[in-house]
DNA sequence: CATGCCTTGATTGTTGAACAATTAAGATAT
DNA sequence: ATATCTTAATTGTTCAACAATCAAGGCATG
């Protein structure tokens, strides 16, 4: 670049109103109050979490930094905010790389998520009806993307639907910690993209399935049910991982 | 003004054109590993964990980075590490502040604690004798604490009592958001080492029965003990936050 | 031909400085 | 006494330079 070139003014649009604006939002837009290391975290997370980034690329910190335009000392805090929550991988010396889901590691998330999911319809006995809305919603948007026919909108409900569930528990941190291994997951998830017609059918059933057996109070018939799906999701993540190429379980080179 | 000027000089002695000494000694430390910026976030994560640094204090980039002898874009990077650990809180433009526990905080985190716990001792059954040597140590080194009256010591052997519980689960996962969720729980047990002296011995005797009752297989009656045992441990940090005064910022006269 | 050293180029690790944005406090005027 | 202005201090962001390390290619040697 120009070094002699005077850094005079970044048309960055302040969207936060320097006046005594009366109407401030208290909400907590997670975006309006990020900077912007934050933001370029956010930008690259959403890249690799819908598959934009394929699992092993390489991310070099000058390359991204330019690409987007930001300095690469606040490249950096962005990379590490993403190897935080496991998303890329860290070397010395070495340029991160998008963060590889090996067999073991799918098979601890799901190990995670049978905890946290089926204790959640455990908790969930004598909870008001209004608990379950988030629930329904998600059920809504899950049919929705499934008449789109539209992949990674369906993906996105499943998770939205199992993320509501987990929130049963009313556990702030129970919470994120199950965003954080969703959010890794779906490492693994970008996989099947191709080839999960078959079981999108199967997949919107069972999900309404558990929601009315939740509604009805059956979490007996709801954790079994919720038992086998996971079992099911697990083995298709495996085998896509299997057919990726990447073994990475037990057995070394 | 001239804000285009580089400045050339640089008044360190450093031998750049000349060979490179051949006495570096290798040591293999494990923090020589880490960068800086990790070595920095280790140093500070003690010193709240063992409560040199009350949660409120403030924790200026500029004074930290003198004092840790580091500059200030690395300390940047060592305070975002505590962030994402939960150990300080950032707002913008204001110094990072060791973060407080609110009550709030406390019940969810021990929600968190009985969830994971109790279904350790649940996935205990049928596992072999050596999952639990991990355990048997914990208790040792319990012991050896409590006869040396050592507050530090008990609480840190408590911990390496329930992680290893925890442990059981054969996530490492589920280990991993548990040991983030006991960092931020030991900012409120630092309020305890003045007043724990009752409870001590207690403390021991629900651990070593809790060994015990794992090593025959019964699990029920764990769990049973474990629930009362969290439950009162909650109960005391509860009371220590609000004798505390848990007001945050110091509002003197 | 194979092997090991060495140079070289590229990339990350770390630092110091500079400026912008924002907050908190002190001073001033009304 | 209250409101407003000024000012100092701190964080947010960027840049440029140097240091440390890694990966690859070239050269000599056996």
């Amino acid at each position: 670049m120009n070094p002699t070139l005077p850094r005079l003014s970044r048309e960055r649009p302040t969207a936060r109103g320097s006046m005594t604006s009366p109407a401030t939002p208290r909400t907590h837009d997670p975006l309006s109050d990020a900077n912007r290391a934050d933001v370029a975290a956010h930008t690259l997370a959403s890249r690799i979490l819908r598959g934009e980034l394929a699992p092993g690329t390489r991310l070099p910190e000058i390359e991204l930094a330019t690409a987007l335009d930001v300095s690469r000392n606040t490249l950096r805090e962005a990379i590490k905010i993403l190897a935080a929550r496991g998303l890329v991988q860290l070397q010395r010396h070495r340029s991160a790389t998008v963060a590889t889901l090996s067999a073991d590691g799918v098979r601890d998330l799901y190990r995670m998520r049978r905890l946290l999911e089926l204790s959640a319809v455990e908790a969930s006995a004598g909870q008001p009806a209004e608990s379950f809305h988030e629930i329904g919603a998600a059920i809504g948007q899950l049919t929705r993307a499934a008449t789109l026919d539209d992949p990674v909108a369906i993906i996105e409900a499943d998770l939205a639907f199992h993320r509501a569930v987990v929130r049963l528990h009313g556990s702030e941190r129970i919470e994120s910690a199950f965003t954080a291994g969703l959010d890794e997951l779906r490492l693994g998830l970008a996989l099947l993209d191709a080839r999960t017609e078959p079981t999108l059918g199967g997949l919107v059933d069972d999900h309404r399935a558990m929601y009315g057996l939740l509604l009805r109070g059956e979490q007996d018939g709801c954790r079994q049910l919720l038992r086998a799906h996971l079992g099911a999701s697990e083995e298709q993540v495996l085998t896509a991982l299997e057919r990726a190429g990447n073994g990475g379980s037990s057995n070394g080179p």
